[in-house]
DNA sequence: TGTACATCAGTGAACGCGCGTTCACTGATGTAC
DNA sequence: TGTACATCAGTGAACGCGCGTTCACTGATGTAC
């Protein structure tokens, strides 16, 4: 063979790369194929060697950055003073963390647009949401029953999600910051047991 | 004039209430000026008698859809027995709004892509945020001190907004149910003074 | 060692289609005289 | 009362463009003999 041993996987791992991030930014359905491949220097026709269509592509690339964030999420305050809630939450909703979708959580970038996708994207958004929400489970409270801690935990993502996606569409840098100041304290007060039910 | 007195008005009308629901239900994107006009009954060349853009019509539809959500929960449990945050979260929080975007909440449905749209539609959605923060924070405890209650409405509106989008994205009913269950919960934990910083 | 052939990642033109927007136009009515 | 004209909401073809996908092809290399 003519290219070097792994050059296909190293190119369809380029392509997952440069789609997670444009993906993220400007939203699946706003990112061509043919400008995803000139990204990466290639030629749209390539694009069907490594992937059956871009749908196929995008579940990929959601499973891939869900999985991303969940990582960075677990090794955030591992071994600190307090390896509770709080470094987790003060990595989510910081103000980088808006200002760059692009690298950042899969699911405030592209829930939405997953919510009107077909059933194959929704199935695979959903194991990857279970997973999110079992690893925030194990940050709280030992003192709560683990039917507390799922649900308290489905909470806690589904208020730091929203909040990021409000600090984001606000145009207000003001504003913007207070909703992130007041997504952080309401995580940690979700995740306190006299909150739960 | 061979139409009708308002005739004119009432076709801007239908066309705003026809984008309302194909927007949120859709996606701005996703729905052509072609598409939408056809819907009403007319053809694509007419639309800019009434609109300078579809960036316009966006504009004018998110506006209009925020009111009239907020229009609906300021309605909700008013004269009640509990006219005090329940009756608010239950209605923004039951199944059929997860399941009908296209007449539910716009930020639930727009705020994504309003948070890469331009400068005009940030600052538009800027302003009714504001509106619908203040609402909540009214159905909120008189003890609250004013900040603390508009930390607090910021929190529940961010909640609730992830939790619908998070419930519409999952593709197991059970776990949807779970998450709205989850989300109302939290809403009302979050509304109590205890909660507050 | 030298030649013929198979492999296959990537190319780029082409498919039919829809996009947002423009613009000369139609045609039913109201107004002016 | 009858005719000429102005009004203007809506039409529909056209603009240049990008979409997702297909497919005959290229050309550098490895293998077979």
């Amino acid at each position: 063979m003519r290219y070097d041993k792994g050059q296909k996987e190293a190119t369809r791992k380029r392509i997952l790369e440069a789609a997670a991030m444009r993906f993220r930014r400007d939203g699946i359905e706003s990112v061509g194929v043919a400008s995803l491949m000139g990204e990466i220097g290639l030629t749209q026709g390539g694009f069907y060697n490594h992937f059956a269509s871009k749908e196929d592509l995008a579940r990929e690339v959601l499973v891939e950055a869900l999985a991303a964030t969940r990582e960075r999420l677990a090794e955030t305050g591992v071994g600190a003073a307090k390896d509770g809630l709080e470094p987790f939450v003060n990595f989510y909703l910081r103000p980088q963390h808006r200002d760059h979708p692009e690298n950042g959580c899969a699911a405030a970038a592209l829930a939405v647009e997953v919510g009107r996708g077909p059933d194959a994207i929704k199935t695979a958004f959903t194991v990857e949401l279970r997973k999110t929400v079992a690893l925030i489970g194990e940050r709280l409270p030992k003192s709560m029953k683990p039917r507390q801690r799922r649900e308290a935990a489905q909470a806690i993502f589904a208020s730091m999600m929203g909040t990021l996606v409000l600090a984001r569409a606000v145009g207000d840098a003001a504003l913007s910051d207070e909703l992130l100041t007041a997504g952080r304290r309401a995580a940690l007060a979700l995740a306190s047991p006299q909150s739960a039910s």
